[in-house]
DNA sequence: ACTACGGTTGAATCCTGAA
DNA sequence: GTTCAGGATTCAACCGTAG
């Protein structure tokens, strides 16, 4: 189970993994929120808190803790609106929240037109299994990374590479293995590749779990090319 | 009670004032870390600590929201690591959390070296009374505005003015009353002097409540001046 | 005017010894 | 033990001065 995009339920995957098998779990799960509700049509009374929202996805983080070598690290993506419930399931695991990372995406979304300052970040907790320190150079709490957009968008939720590069450069070492349970379109394996850490990819569904080992074969590919 | 800066408690002040008598309460409270500014050993003098810092000041925010207007809203300052203090209080304060607003500083402080990212954001909840909206341009989740820095520091924690001007500027319409509870050099009323809002500022420490004083008489001879 | 350099400082945190 | 306060330490950015 190395450099590989595994199709299935990461609950599952994690409960088989090893502990302290893992140097960086680096993922972007899902908030839970139900984007339906933001489509209302009486947009003046739709709040960023909704009462009947899905529960934020934690249940990974306790396995993802176990998992993570001492001085190992998470950085975990989450929107402002439900920051508090992923920081409070890290803390929960024993892991040690020392940042919080905002990701500036040079570019806003949509919200609430009228009461809400436009979006334009989002939360990265970065959180450490003991002992930690940097292997280079201490990076800034802020992350400017302009977001993926249009037509070369692949998954709705899609980082983009260089934001994924540059965090796994800051916080881990050359040959360190990375893990992301949600791995979606595989930006976190594909960054991982080109930098020379191993990944583990966890991917539910077949569709993204398959582009996701398309795009990380064609980023070995043009990494061949280039030597 | 009226463009004045009160040199008093602002628990006592707040309860001796009217309901929904305020258009914006725009504050940067103690955060509640117990910070010792610039502590240096090689110098004689070293700048005081900020009174009441030992844990999240949030005391007075349920006041603050009674004397807000329906309409109205609430700018208030905190940091990653206590904003959630900040935010529950807000919510049990009846206030609708609408945004997470981001304050970029532009350059780092110091912080824990080996294993947080170089802390260069405070975070800064936007709250409103109900049904609100924006006088102008929908504003970005992330305001960018250099620290102040060095020898014009009046105060410890003090915010840049173009920082308060952008806000005020943002949520607020001409005219209108802005309460600041923890009011420290004056920025707050300073900017909204300039920008032609009413302004109630109240300090607990004479010193600062008579620089802050001083400021505001400065910025009102300045704007003559420009006419 | 521009660069090089040293001094200063920041919404810190760590360590150590005392209470 | 545990908490607490004071002194020590750290680095990148910025400022003023000198070259």
């Amino acid at each position: 189970m190395m450099d590989e995009i595994i199709c299935a339920d990461c609950l599952e995957v994690l409960k088989s993994m090893p502990d302290k098998s893992v140097d960086l779990v680096l993922t972007d799960p899902p908030y839970g929120i139900d984007y339906q509700s933001a489509w209302r049509i009486d947009r003046a009374e739709w709040k960023p808190k909704i009462a009947n929202d899905k529960e934020p996805c934690v249940a990974w983080i306790d396995d993802a803790a176990r998992v993570l070598a001492d001085g190992g690290s998470l950085l975990c993506f989450c929107r402002w609106d439900v920051e508090d419930a992923f920081k409070k399931a890290i803390e929960d695991a024993d892991l040690v929240v020392r940042s919080q990372v905002i990701w500036d995406r040079e570019g806003h979304g949509m919200g609430d037109l009228h009461a809400q300052f436009a979006p334009c970040h989002d939360i990265i907790w970065f959180a450490t299994n003991g002992e930690y320190a940097f292997p280079g150079k201490r990076p800034e709490s802020i992350v400017r990374s302009p977001r993926v957009g249009g037509l070369s968008l692949v998954h709705p939720n899609e980082k983009p590479i260089d934001l994924m590069r540059y965090l796994i450069g800051a916080v881990s070492n050359e040959g360190d293995t990375i893990l992301d349970p949600f791995c979606g379109s595989g930006t976190t394996c594909v960054a991982a590749k080109i930098l020379g850490r191993k990944y583990i990819g966890i991917e539910i569904s077949p569709v993204y779990a398959e582009i996701a080992r398309r795009r990380v074969e064609q980023a070995q590919y043009e990494e061949q090319l280039f030597r």
